[in-house]
DNA sequence: TTTTGAGTTGTTCGA
DNA sequence: GTCGAACAACTCAAA
């Protein structure tokens, strides 16, 4: 009997995994395969926190496979010849996979589709890490949706997401092994300097290390959930957004766990959940509707929009020293962490775009680099969304100040204090904004503004009001 | 076809 | 100190 592959992508998991549990279902011999593919072109090469974790995910999801007396194939090259290659090489068949949906990504299964196809080898698609798949959900003109609540609406009228498939007991092997490449040849790891210390800390890539963080958000956080997801200052979200990028948990599982740890007793805290995940969902639809959407203002008025050129505002942005502790606080989490908090996103990212008129598309590449959770459709929807040139964006007035913003959701200043190390022993009323803090309150903390900690850049009132008329401006003239 | 209600996440000002 | 209105106008989705 001959082979079958299963290319692995997004989807590092063994359960709820339709390709593969098709693949195994066919009772042949299963070749599991990831191909690391920084060559394709329009692709998104991954940024290096992502790599970080992507090598993490590898290794979890090498080891699960050797539990069920199977291996994981590792290639590198350009994904659509190197994965044709790979199925003549091992006489398989039929490769399984579950789509991905950026535009690259998509334009590279057609690629292998037509490859494979010209060798009689068949390319078999499911749906990838969506709750419901990208094109069936559609207005009642026909057209996609271009305003989440109605796109929730539906996606809820549409019936709840599949039913979570158990992993494959059993995989069976090949005769013989193809030759595989080694992880550690990839360089996926960060070495002089190892800037991961942070990030090992805080996570767990794999599928296990998914299934807990998803257990104990569940088990700790949901009820609050409403609340405390605003709360940078307490573990109130659920984190999982690595997770879910690279697939070690699919969204369906969430949901259906989500809604049977709830019990019916349907408290705030799950549908503000499964409306989250639903908002994945919906990046995912902009970005396959609208491909342009990572480089493009999906209002095409914005592309008049005068931003400033601003290397070193970009800079003391992405370093976190703006003299605005919130942000700082926020961009250090992102550095050492390779995440950053909900709310403090939104915050740091008004800040870039309005309070220093850089363009969203530096702040959408800085976070493609440094976050865990790296999504191109989610990075993308949701920078323009700040920006205001998005679908159902905000609109043009709403600025946020990072000083009221800092107190009403850090109001003790643990946040900033953890962060922000060297304004830690400032007391909370002023840990803010402490250019308001009396010289004496500064001596006592150990605080001197523009030597200890960086004087704010910009005045935020100032700011403001330039934005304004900024946003006017391309408004007028549209 | 036309109409109508609604639209994730905010801030400021003045009564 | 609290509270409501203003901040624009537009576009979308559905009736």
């Amino acid at each position: 009997m001959k082979p079958v592959i299963v290319w692995f992508r997004q989807d590092l998991r063994l359960s709820d995994q339709r390709a593969l549990a098709a693949a195994a279902a066919t009772g042949a011999p299963v070749i599991p395969l990831y191909i690391l593919d920084d060559v394709s072109p329009g692709a998104w090469a991954m940024g290096g926190a992502s790599r970080w974790w992507l090598g993490k995910s590898l290794a979890a999801l090498a080891q699960s496979l050797s539990a069920l007396g199977s291996r994981l194939i590792l290639r590198r090259g350009e994904a659509a010849a190197t994965l044709c290659g790979f199925a003549r090489e091992t006489g398989a068949d039929a490769v399984y996979t579950q789509a991905a949906y950026e535009p690259w990504a998509s334009a590279l299964e057609t690629r292998a589709h037509n490859a494979l196809g010209s060798h009689g080898i068949a390319l078999k698609r499911y749906p990838g890490a969506v709750l419901k798949r990208t094109d069936t959900l559609r207005t009642q003109a026909g057209e996609p949706f271009k305003v989440y609540t109605p796109f929730w609406r539906a996606l809820l009228a549409s019936g709840p997401p599949a039913l979570p498939e158990p992993a494959p007991g059993r995989l069976v092997a090949p005769k013989a092994w193809p030759r595989s490449e080694r992880l550690a040849s990839w360089g996926l790891q960060p070495h002089k300097p190892d800037w991961s210390g942070g990030m090992a800390a805080e996570w767990q890539p794999g599928e296990d290390g998914a299934k807990a963080r998803l257990e104990q958000f569940l088990e700790t956080r949901l009820s609050a959930y409403h609340d405390d997801r605003n709360r940078p200052d307490k573990p109130g979200t659920s984190r999982l957004s690595p997770h879910l990028h690279f697939g070690e948990i699919s969204p369906a599982q969430c949901w259906h766990a989500a809604v049977i740890r709830a019990g019916g007793t349907a408290g705030t805290g799950l549908e503000t959940f499964l409306k989250e995940l639903a908002w994945r969902d919906f990046a995912v639809h902009l970005l396959v509707h609208w491909p342009t959407l990572p480089e493009a203002p999906f209002k095409p008025a914005y592309a008049r929009f005068p931003w400033a050129d601003d290397a070193a505002g970009l800079t003391a942005w992405q370093r976190g020293r703006t003299g605005f502790p919130i942000v700082d606080a926020g961009m250090r989490e992102l550095w050492q962490t390779g995440y950053m908090h909900n709310r403090v996103r939104m915050i740091v990212a008004s800040f870039l775009v309005k309070d220093l008129l850089i363009p969203w598309q530096a702040g959408q590449a800085w976070f493609w680099d440094t976050l865990v959770d790296a999504d191109l459709a989610s990075n993308a929807a949701s920078w323009q969304w700040v920006a205001g040139c998005g679908a159902d964006a905000a609109p043009y007035f709403r600025i946020f100040n990072p000083v009221s913003q800092g107190m009403k959701f850090d109001p003790d200043g643990a946040y900033v204090r953890r962060f922000v190390p060297e304004l830690s022993l400032l007391p909370a009323d002023v840990i803010h904004a402490p250019w308001l803090a009396p010289r004496l309150v500064l001596d006592a903390a150990g605080v001197t503004l523009g030597e200890t900690y960086p004087c704010a850049i910009i005045d935020h009132g100032h700011a403001r009001t330039r934005a304004l008329a900024a946003l006017k401006a391309v408004t007028a003239a549209a």
